[in-house]
RNA sequence: GCCGGGAUGGUGGAAUAGGUAGACACGCAAGACUUAAAAUCUUGUGGCCAUCUGGCCGUGCGGGUUCGAUUCCCGCUCCUGGUACCA
């Protein structure tokens, strides 16, 4: 008795251990973690140049290693191009697919100023982190090809491309870059009157004779008006007591958005990248790419290409012009005033003594702005006038000139005609200055001023009765004529600022002789970024690197001081698709041979918030590399998809004001409560696990809750995924309870991969559920793995060939969500069939291994093989499978479905009319009569109107 | 303002060369197993009406084309992403 009652005990309480032990059920942990193991040890994901394979370059966007870890969004885009990769394997592709880090970036550095931990060692521990939680997941990355941009073997040559810029031009007549060396060698011969290059607005004339006499200095300072990076003067964002730049969203009204400090608009020697030069190339490149049409037309915008002209106007009584850009010059007679940018130079200068006072007064308050609440603050007009006027150099009539902040210095000349009756900026500014408004196309103005883009033009002298067209080819060639101006092609997009004045960043490989750049040796790479004392500007204003003890480089002439400012963020992204082909080279960065044989990505997956910055430098600095013969191709991303974010989602809790008690969601308005963030991590369907919830934080611990139907019910909002809201997922916390397989199932399971979407956890069971029936299927009797050799049924083949199908379907649309339903449904079939015949479960296994690839790796090995599933061909979809000999017809009286008929397929459209004619549902509702019109679609529907 | 994307049950979503709306999953409900709970399994589940086999309504709103519209066209509303005095 006492033996079987301990034996009876030992049962119950001990029954599914044993049952774990004897009856191998699916243990995700114990899978995952063996066939993690096995890739590393085996190398399964190592790429190597195979000329006899086609190749796959699957590419995520590398991330920043942050402090805060990887959360469940970031893989999203790793797991899609995870399938894919292993898909294409399957498919007997060489597949590229690897990973690497963003690692140079002001976080690090920001935390270096606070701490004085040095960026470098900030950075290892982030990374470290990240590789460890991106390994859990189980992703086909081959880590022998990761790169780190922060690396001195990295931004060696990050450092080497800028310095083939430096010695490069744009040349416009063989229309791509050419070595600076042939320009000089060109102004030797016949100065520069009969180049066609890439340049500055204010670059000189000179002949061979004159170029010759220039001194060394000289002829330096010119040659930096050709480079395709260059040292210029530009307008930026100076914050004093910061010490640095700041981009136009870190400005406040004024004042830095961190710290409040005072922000003055100055200018500054910055080294640019000539990307406009690239402007044309970089938007009809844009035609050839399969990339989402929103992106490509981000781009264009950005780019922002405008047909039109430069008109120059003579100013009254002085030897100034002023220049004017303008994309309807066919509007010349309705110019009434021009507006002049308050920060340009000839404004300045046009002032007359009288409107002086009120004028500078104005240009003053105009410089505190910036550009940036300047373009918010539309409604707000504002101007002065100078006192000067300008001669219209159509009817010789003159116009007064203004300054006015809606003119951009930026943009085009920084000065504009203003034509308010065709514009409504031009508008609005003549009528609250009183200015004339002149009608020159024909239309109303009873709403004010309208463009008229396909009116006729009157009151405009001889081009009266013209369109638009032929009065913009009329006035381009008057100007031409006269040399008072031509036809002009401006772009929106500005040339890139490419330095920082920070410390975590990539040095440039230049050091300064007589206040000019020149390039280090490139026997001298890498220029390794020196240690500081501190990660602040020096007190006298200067970089950080300003406080390197020898930041220096000598030449045989003598030791010169190095640039101090350091690279933007977006140099070591823009070119670390080319370095994942070949990331150890240490002569080039990498080998042609190489960058040939994998060519552009295939497929490139990340947020579509890199749409203008990093994807527009990559293809322009691709496009140069290609020019030069670096590399060849020209475009770097064949086809991209942008993954929508994971937003975060939250949860509440609502506590009784002043009390510690809790109500449950759908009670929360019959007390007076304030609403609460609870961490969603101990919330489950959002229901509330009360015992994590007191044991979450110290003064909870007593918590009282009043519930619904025994459950507390959270409320729930979408928002950014961030600490303070506690709806931060971290993968690990999913890996850990559900495996890795389950969370990339689900996280594909979730929606559509473009699509924005919260997270939550609600359906995860029902991804888990899926892969134990999967796993159950190749163990049908108590849980032993036991596989029938006996052929498949006709049912068994057709629930497998209609998820093989779909899934190659979906692939091709990358509509991975679908295909998860796709393999339920199927797995669902085959449970209800009892199918355990190896002839399905093994295909099966290789079609869910891109999606589940520890699992199906275990249930590879179990059937059979020694051999990585990866290396397994995708089982071959046979049509056959899937033909029916009947189907059951809806049969809709007008349009509505009213019975159902099961026919034969092989019927002729006569027959099935004849058979739902005689049907007797359809008879009842055709009351006798016969019906007006039959429309059979043979294979599809038949519909009845009556 | 301009340029994109979108709106389908309680929830995530499926279905568009126009052809059975709501696949798959979550949740919920009922039942089985259990001392109980969890897990698992079975059944049901768009709304309204009906005693049943059934009927009416239904894909943001209003029109249109069509035998037939979530899908195509016209006009709106709302949400969302980008961009913005760009001359």
């Amino acid at each position: 008795m006492h033996k079987a009652l301990i034996f009876f005990y030992f049962c119950r309480h001990y029954k599914k251990a044993i049952k774990n032990l004897i009856m191998a059920e699916y243990n995700f942990r114990e899978i995952e973690q063996k066939w993690q193991q096995i890739w590393k040890e085996k190398g399964t994901f190592k790429a190597a140049v195979d000329p006899k394979r086609p190749k796959f370059y699957s590419l995520d966007m590398f991330p920043y290693p942050s402090g805060a870890g990887l959360h469940v969004g970031h893989p999203l885009g790793y797991i899609a191009s995870d399938i894919v990769s292993r898909f294409k394997l399957l498919k007997g592709f060489n597949v590229l697919h690897p990973m690497g880090y963003d690692s140079f970036g002001l976080p690090a550095e920001q935390y270096a100023i606070q701490t004085g931990q040095h960026p470098a060692v900030t950075t290892e521990q982030n990374i470290s982190r990240y590789t460890e939680q991106l390994k859990n997941i189980g992703f086909a990355f081959d880590w022998d090809r990761e790169v780190r941009t922060s690396e001195p073997a990295y931004y060696k040559w990050t450092q080497w491309i800028f310095m083939q810029l430096f010695s490069s031009y744009y040349d416009l007549e063989a229309d791509k870059a050419v070595p600076i060396s042939s320009l000089v060698t060109r102004f030797e011969q016949d100065g520069n009157a009969q180049v066609k290059a890439v340049c500055d607005e204010d670059t000189p004339a000179f002949t061979a004779a004159q170029w010759k006499a220039f001194s060394t200095n000289e002829q330096q300072q010119l040659l930096l008006h050709y480079r395709l990076t260059f040292l210029a003067e530009t307008t930026v964002n100076w914050c004093g007591a910061l010490g640095t730049v700041l981009s136009n969203d870190e400005v406040k009204d004024g004042f830095s958005e961190r710290g409040g400090h005072p922000v003055e608009r100055k200018k500054m020697m910055q080294w640019s990248m000539r990307i406009t030069a690239y402007a044309d190339r970089l938007l009809k490149g844009l035609d050839q790419l399969a990339w989402a049409e929103p992106i490509k037309e981000m781009q264009r915008n950005w780019i922002g290409k405008s047909i039109g002209a430069e008109v120059v106007f003579a100013v009254k009584g002085s030897n100034q012009k002023i220049q004017v850009f303008t994309t309807r010059v066919d509007t010349i007679y309705g110019v009434t005033y021009l507006a002049l940018a308050p920060e340009s130079d000839l404004a300045a200068e046009l002032i007359t003594e009288d409107q002086r006072t009120t004028a500078e007064a104005y240009i003053q308050q105009a410089k505190n702005r910036s550009e940036r609440d300047r373009m918010s603050d539309v409604k707000t007009i504002s101007g002065a006038f100078t006192g000067s006027y300008a001669i219209n150099p159509f009817n010789g009539e003159e116009i007064p000139v203004w300054i006015a902040d809606y003119v951009l210095a930026g943009y085009g000349t920084g000065a504009v005609m203003a034509v308010p009756a065709h514009d409504e900026r031009d508008y609005n500014f003549a009528r609250h200055f009183g200015l004339e408004i002149r009608q020159v196309i024909e239309g109303s103005m009873e709403n004010g001023s309208f463009p008229g883009k396909g009116g006729i033009i009157m009151n405009s002298g001889n081009l009266n009765g013209l369109t638009m067209k032929e009065a913009m080819n009329q006035c381009i060639a008057f100007l031409e004529e006269q040399g008072i101006g031509r036809g002009k092609v401006q772009y929106r997009m500005r040339d890139a600022i490419f330095t920082r004045q920070r410390y975590w960043g990539e040095p440039l490989p230049v050091y300064f002789k007589d206040g000019l750049p020149y390039l280090i040796e490139e026997k001298d790479l890498p220029l390794v970024l020196p240690e500081v004392d501190k990660y602040l500007p020096t007190e006298d204003g200067a970089p950080p690197l300003g406080r390197a003890k020898e930041w220096t480089y000598t030449t045989e002439t003598g030791t010169y001081p190095l640039e101090l400012s350091t690279m933007p963020g977006w140099a070591g992204s823009s070119w670390y698709f080319f370095r994942y082909m070949d990331p150890s080279n240490t002569n080039s960065f990498a080998a042609k041979d190489k960058t040939d044989y994998w060519g552009a990505v295939d497929l490139y997956i990340g947020g579509s918030e890199h749409a203008t910055g990093h994807l527009l430098y990559s293809r322009f600095w691709t496009k140069f590399l290609y020019d030069i013969g670096a590399v060849s191709i020209d475009e770097p991303f064949q086809k991209m998809i942008n993954q929508g974010m994971i937003q975060g989602r939250s949860n509440f809790v609502y506590r009784i004001k002043g009390s510690n008690t809790f109500v449950s969601l759908g009670l929360k308005d019959t007390y007076d409560t304030s609403a609460m963030h609870v961490d969603v991590n101990i919330v489950h369907n959002d229901q509330l696990n009360l015992e994590k919830f007191k044991a979450w934080r110290p003064d909870l611990a007593n918590a009282e809750f009043i519930l619904e139907d025994g459950k507390y019910h959270c409320g729930a909002e979408v928002e950014k995924m961030s600490k303070s809201k506690y709806n931060v997922v971290n993968p690990d916390d999913i890996i850990e309870r559900y495996g890795a397989d389950t969370l990339r199932l689900y996280e594909m399971f979730l929606g559509p991969l473009e699509q924005f979407k919260p997270w939550n956890t609600n359906g995860i069971d029902g991804v888990y559920k899926f892969l134990r029936k999967l796993w159950n299927l190749y163990h049908p009797q108590n849980g032993a793995f036991a596989i029938s050799d006996a052929p498949a049924s006709k049912e068994e083949l057709k629930a497998l060939h209609k998820a093989i199908k779909k899934m190659e379907e979906d692939m091709a649309n990358f509509s991975f969500n679908t295909s998860v339903s796709s393999f339920m449904i199927c797995v669902n079939e085959l449970t209800s069939l009892g199918c355990n015949k190896r002839e399905v479960l093994e295909p099966l296994a290789i079609l869910v291994s891109p999606y589940a690839p520890h699992i199906a790796e275990e249930l590879w090995a179990l059937l059979g093989h020694s051999d990585s599933i990866t290396q397994a061909s995708f089982p071959e979809f046979q049509e056959a499978h899937l033909v029916e000999s009947n189907f059951e017809y809806p049969v809709m009286i007008n349009g509505k479905l009213r019975a159902k008929l099961d026919l034969p397929l092989s019927l002729t459209a006569a027959e099935i009319e004849q058979a739902a004619l005689g049907d007797a549902q359809v008879q009842k509702w055709l009351e006798g009569g016969a019906p007006k019109k039959v429309i059979v679609v043979p294979g599809k529907i038949v519909n009845l109107v009556v």
